[in-house]
DNA sequence: CTGTTAGCGCCTTCAG
DNA sequence: CTGAAGGCGCTAACAG
């Protein structure tokens, strides 16, 4: 029903060939009719068909962005990154959201095809093994955003040494008794809270601090009911007198549950979180900040770059955490 | 690089047509060749281009979700509805983000054609007035979500009775200053925090007490700092004892204001959101639930019952509000 | 039942 | 500089 180019060229007593030319910025029209063409485009409200275009040049102006279970604001955050710079460039981006364990493979493989779409970016998505090796198929690039595999473009960060910093930050403070508490919500990601569990680890025992009976608090997200967990903790003969969230979702909860059971934030329970997400500031969460907007905009730019070979198809990009100390930690039994 | 229908067609010994039959499971083919095609179809594992054939048959197999400064996660909750019922359906789903006041038409009038998807989701977007009477044109159909257009079919809900359940709630507590804080970060939405107010003052003057000045605080969303806000009502002479928020978002960040002040919640400080998060229960925070995800998932399926005309063009669907009183109100004082 | 053919809307040679 | 024609991958209408 829209008007064609055929519509166009016919309107404008020209070519279709030339009306392309103009559609395209070809140099090769000349300025009378050009302008004629451009009048009758305007006059008709004439808008070029993507599909027609893409059938025809083999490539579409597409991006996809694949996630799973989209519960977590930091997805989110990652989102918008993921549009804004898309959107800038001129594509549209397909958002598939996976949430079957079985076929996530087939799923992800039907969707990064040229027809669908001219690049990937997989958040905090892990391709399965033969995938991977399959990507020299007929997939589209693809790059992976919160996470690291070789052979294939990877934005990441280091979680371990996030987590060691949330815990070197207490230990500072000067707490001895800290816990964790955290999920792995992820069912085929990269298991973040692994390694955030690992740089825990590692800092308590760098410090010589042991790491007391049912203080490490994990589950799956289902699960790990985190108030429940934080009760749990508080109700040990020896409780903690910090704990170490694997995100700050999970340390609103924390703190929530102790202030619950009067248990002051931060005099006489310490928490930090890790994300840094907009409202961890205006609660004055401390946390482990990690860039998720940029993390999102600056995977799609490389993604972009990529696709036009601009870019080595294997680049590994760590992006930087760091420690922000806010209001919800403090010295053991308050008053920093 | 991809094998085509062709392709197949070749290897398979028939003719594309027959191909095309087996792949859309006309019955005009006999079992034998049918059977052969599959074979062939696997062995080359061919895929059809989505792209031939929207170009064919007229019609994408995707879905266009516009979403206005993709910040809160009220609008993520939207999305996983409409991603579900998208994909089950076997739909694609481009998200847009708009976040240009000025040319917001355009954008939304370019995504919203026939060779870009085949129906479109305005999620908290009002459309302006042109476009609206436009839609006879080339447009794709389109329901809105969270919100209200006459002519277009609409999923929403009363924001004023939300805001006037909230402050009841309070009132029924024995409540009798409250206080309301809200921002109306929409740009080119329904602003929903207007009626809420209105719901609010309603409620207020229904049962016959007083706004004190300086009791209501509303603002554009960078310019209202909720945290700000809640300490200006808290310095006030006669400082609220209740505070009905626009959004949980922003009842979070009251709540955390006064704690910060040494003021108790619920006991020194009733707070009541609106939306109920997610979190928002883990929070113990009492709120005014309005179907989030479910009012993604049905306008997704609102608007595929209007694609293939199974469904007027025109209905309007009030979702339901619900009040949940949990720990962040109580009676003035404390304790019940 | 099945092969062939004509488009769908656009870009891209290839002659003029 | 510009018009005409071929082809992108697929569906649908038409002869067999």
């Amino acid at each position: 029903m829209p008007p064609t180019i055929a519509d166009v060229a016919h309107r404008a007593g020209v070519g279709v060939g030339t009306v392309s030319r103009v559609l395209n910025e070809s140099p090769l029209v000349s300025d009378r009719t050009r302008a004629r063409v451009q009048t009758v485009i305007k006059e008709m409200d004439y808008r070029p068909s993507s599909l027609g275009r893409s059938l025809s040049v083999g490539t579409t102006r597409v991006l996809a962005a694949v996630v799973q279970r989209m519960t977590t604001s930091s997805a989110l955050h990652r989102l918008r990154g993921i549009l804004d710079v898309a959107s800038a460039a001129g594509f549209d981006v397909i958002l598939h959201d996976v949430n079957d364990v079985d076929d996530y493979g087939v799923q992800v493989r039907d969707l990064l095809r040229p027809d669908r779409c001219a690049g990937g970016l997989l958040v905090s998505v892990k391709p399965d093994d033969e995938y991977v090796k399959a990507l020299a198929g007929d997939s589209v690039p693809v790059v992976i955003i919160d996470g690291r595999v070789d052979g294939l473009p990877s934005l990441y960060i280091d979680d371990e040494l996030g987590g060691k910093m949330a815990t070197e930050h207490l230990i500072e403070l000067g707490h001895e008794r800290i816990a964790f508490v955290g999920d792995w919500e992820d069912f085929i990601g990269f298991r973040p809270t692994e390694k955030r569990r690992s740089g825990y680890l590692e800092a308590m025992s760098a410090a010589g601090l042991s790491v007391s009976d049912g203080y490490i608090k994990t589950g799956l997200h289902e699960h790990l009911v985190t108030l429940d967990a934080t009760n749990d903790l508080l109700d040990l003969d020896v409780p903690p007198s910090a704990v170490v969230a694997s995100a700050d979702y999970h340390a609103m909860i924390v703190a929530q549950a102790a202030r619950a059971r009067g248990i002051r934030v931060p005099e006489d329970l310490s928490v930090v979180g890790f994300d840094d997400l907009e409202i961890a500031q205006h609660l004055g969460l401390s946390t482990v900040r990690q860039p998720l907007y940029e993390s999102g905009a600056r995977g799609a730019r490389m993604l972009l770059d990529v696709m036009e070979g601009s870019a080595s198809s294997s680049e590994h990009i760590e992006m930087p955490v760091e420690l922000v100390a806010r209001t919800s930690t403090s010295v053991p039994g308050g008053t920093s």
